[in-house]
DNA sequence: GGGGCTAAGCTTTTT
DNA sequence: GCTTAGCCCC
């Protein structure tokens, strides 16, 4: 424990770990080493200086990252990392609200915590009540207004600027008190009544305050004006704040995050000392100034310029594709090279993509070459319905107030409650003002429900009562298969083998879960007073399906750019760079094209050794098919960094897609033949004086005065006389 | 009340 | 092209 582990640290990396009081702002490029700089620094605070793991709390942007970084730490100062406060800005905020919200009035320590979907759902049924139908109003544009005011800390009263503006703050307040009746908070509220909390309670805040003597961000150009203010209100006291970023890699502005928070740190900070970590240690020489020179474009960042002291390495390639298929099938007979050699296997290699729509393809192409995937992100486990309906189950044992929960599942498996039977027992709720489940055991009592139906009802309120009270003595997993047996959802099962075994996987969670919980004894628990279950229902909720991603078996990530943040891979494939999909069109439109630069950039510095791009000529979008242009950011990178293929053949026939080899910066491709060592083809990079770079849609005639209709990435679509054209 | 069909909307990215 | 929501018929 008292090793010094500075030994192997760059003399910039010393300075960060062994910096002692006050702000510090760490600017780490990519692959700079900064996951390293902080859980080296957390084992120099608690080694070295002597203080307590339970005084320093370190903020992570996934529960991946905090789990591998517990996992780093623990390797340097063992179990005392049990006691650090590590975790997402979310997780540290459930903990400490289970801990203290019972004293904002109004809220119960068993809230549920409602995830994206819970939310739509309970926006619609709120303007539903309210009578709202303005087709210009959807259920997500009002989700994005609500999470955008509560990462402002604004409330419904902050709406009234026009009509549009009032009707938002209806739903808004509507929408707040069903959570409240529910006892329910949504993914902003574990942020935003936290910062309330510390703003109603100073005695709170300042319990807090005193208990961080040193707070440790990670990912900081990625947090939004709740964040920030967490932060600055937990550092008040001691101002030992140590933020790690790099604003080249800012890529979640869409969620509200603010770049000027990591751009201004110093002048929000008195005092500041900011160290930059320039040196890269992962990717070639190549694979940097590529990306130096990409992001180099940007004009909102700090000055920061990586270098290395690895090899040259290979160059990136590039290949445009005749369509998204032929586009699958080049990434898969690459892989299947790059996979053969010695070096790489098929867990060293990774595909990111813009959309999650894009992986699709790839899928297909990889189950026909056998080559074992693994899709990171995208519609996850704890997304699938029937493991959303046993949790359902288990969070209306657990708070029956959830009313979203008792509605998903009141009928599921059929028994007879239809939509009908509901609005009654909304009435009698209504009525007698008393929640949805309870109306369920007034029921019996109430004439406007008919014989037979009252006899289901009640039939269900028991069931959930016995649930309620099997819960009490019995574990998680136990819990489950009542569950299943008692409501008859095995029946659904039996015939359903994935959904089987979906919900086996959710067992096994369960079971993994209960085992940590005894393993060790549970001060937290005791500490907020929560039971079991609610403890693993809060795991659950926060939980997705990035963080059980490891690199310990064979496969090929397949993943967003997004997802791909804080990875490294020594191969990486990025499809799509295309206008359109890469600058994506919603981005293009708000001008926010800096941010899907940056997204290209994190992309690139994930490689150690090699790069592949590709783009189509041809994609299906929407179910149509367009003729989308290679990304201007292609552009932005010097062709001295570029090897490019082109698809060669004819665009209209499905087959033969052979591609023949060509330098899209120099040489002319071999294969051709004409007079002058001109001809041209559909398919191909071309570069014309003024508009630049360009791929021939349709050739006419042929030689110099053949006329060549070309695709400019900045400037559309225009015919050109051959002769004007370069080949490249 | 339940099940099956059609139409519309959708896809940016995630804690 | 795919999924969901709403409608209609049994």
């Amino acid at each position: 424990m008292n090793t010094t582990p500075t030994d192997n640290l760059n003399s910039a990396q010393k300075e960060a770990v062994s910096h002692g009081k006050g702000p510090m702002l760490v600017l780490a490029g990519a692959g700079s080493g900064k996951t390293k700089i902080i859980t080296e620094r957390i084992a120099h605070l608690v080694g070295t200086e002597n203080i307590a793991p339970r005084n320093i709390l370190a903020v992570t942007f996934t529960n991946k990252a905090a789990n591998e970084m517990k996992g780093r730490i623990n390797g340097l100062i063992g179990n005392l990392t049990r006691s650090l406060w590590i975790g997402t800005f979310h997780s540290v905020c459930l903990r400490i609200l289970k801990r203290e919200i019972t004293n904002l009035e109004g809220f119960g320590r068993d809230f549920t915590i409602y995830d994206d979907g819970d939310q739509i759902k309970l926006i619609k049924q709120c303007m539903a009540e309210l009578d709202i139908s303005d087709r210009t109003l959807t259920p997500r544009s009002i989700r994005s207004k609500i999470d955008g005011a509560k990462n402002k800390g604004l409330g419904p009263e902050d709406f009234k600027a026009d009509a549009y503006e009032e009707t938002v703050s209806k739903v808004y307040d509507l929408y707040e008190k069903e959570l409240r009746k529910a006892n329910a908070l949504d993914f902003s509220d574990l942020l935003h009544i936290t910062v309330r909390l510390f703003n109603e309670k100073p005695d709170v805040l300042k319990r807090y305050q005193t208990l961080f003597q040193y707070i440790l961000v990670d990912e900081y150009q990625d947090t939004n004006p709740v964040q920030y203010k967490i932060v600055e209100l937990l550092s008040k006291k001691h101002k030992n704040l140590f933020v790690v970023g790099d604003d080249n890699q800012s890529i979640y502005g869409w969620r509200g995050a603010d770049i000027t928070n990591i751009l201004d740190f110093e002048k929000d900070f008195p005092d500041t000392r900011i160290i930059k970590l320039e040196r890269n240690y992962r990717s070639t020489k190549t694979i940097l100034e590529a990306s130096n020179k990409l992001i180099s474009n940007n004009k909102h960042r700090h000055e920061k310029d990586l270098w290395s002291e690895n090899v040259q390495g290979d160059p990136i390639s590039y290949y445009l594709a005749r369509n998204e298929k032929d586009e699958a099938k080049y990434v898969g007979a690459q892989i299947q090279l790059e996979a053969a050699k010695e070096e790489f296997t098929y867990k060293s290699i990774a595909i990111f993509y813009r959309t999650n729509t894009q992986s699709r393809q790839i899928e297909e192409e990889l189950l026909y070459r056998s080559i074992p995937y693994r899709i990171v992100g995208g519609i996850g486990f704890y997304q699938r319905a029937e493991v959303k309906d046993v949790l359902a189950y288990l969070r209306v044992i657990a708070n029956s107030q959830d009313e979203m929960s008792l509605r998903r599942i009141i009928n599921v498996p059929a028994r007879g409650i239809g939509k009908g039977t509901i609005e009654r027992l909304e009435k009698i709720a209504a009525k007698n003002g008393v929640l949805l489940f309870d109306a369920l055991g007034l029921s019996a009592r109430d004439n406007t429900i008919p014989k037979g139906t009252a006899v289901k009802l009640e039939r269900f309120y028991k069931l959930i009562t016995g649930l309620i009270s099997f819960s009490e003595n019995n574990g998680i997993g136990e819990l489950i298969d009542r569950v299943l047996q008692k409501t008859g959802y095995l029946d659904i099962l039996e015939k359903e083998p994935e959904r089987r075994e979906n919900v086996g996987e959710l067992f096994n969670i369960a079971a993994e879960f209960e085992k940590e919980g005894s393993k060790e004894d549970n001060p937290e628990r005791d500490e907020s007073g929560t039971t079991e279950l609610n403890e693993f229902l809060d795991r659950v909720s926060l939980a997705s399906d990035l963080d059980t991603y490891n690199d310990k078996t064979d496969q090929v990530a397949l993943m967003t750019l997004h997802s791909a943040k804080g990875l490294e891979f020594p191969v990486t494939f990025i499809i799509g760079i295309e206008e359109n999909l890469l600058p994506h069109f919603n981005s293009i439109r708000e001008g926010e094209i800096e941010e899907e630069r940056r997204l290209l950039y994190v992309g690139l510095t994930r490689a150690k050794e090699k790069i592949y791009l590709t783009s189509s000529s041809r994609r299906l979008v929407f179910g149509k098919e367009e003729n989308p242009t290679p990304s201007r950011f292609l552009l932005e990178i010097p062709e001295e960094f570029i090897t490019a293929q082109v698809h060669q053949g004819d665009f209209n026939r499905a087959s033969g897609s052979r591609a023949k080899k060509s330098n899209l910066p120099s040489k002319a491709p071999v294969q051709q033949s004409s007079s002058n060592g001109k001809s041209y083809k559909a398919g191909q990079q071309i570069e014309h004086k003024k508009f630049g770079l360009g791929t021939i849609r349709n050739v006419e005639g042929s030689g110099d005065s053949a006329k060549v209709t070309v695709h400019f990435a900045r400037y559309g679509t225009k015919k050109i006389i051959a002769s004007y054209l370069e080949k490249k």
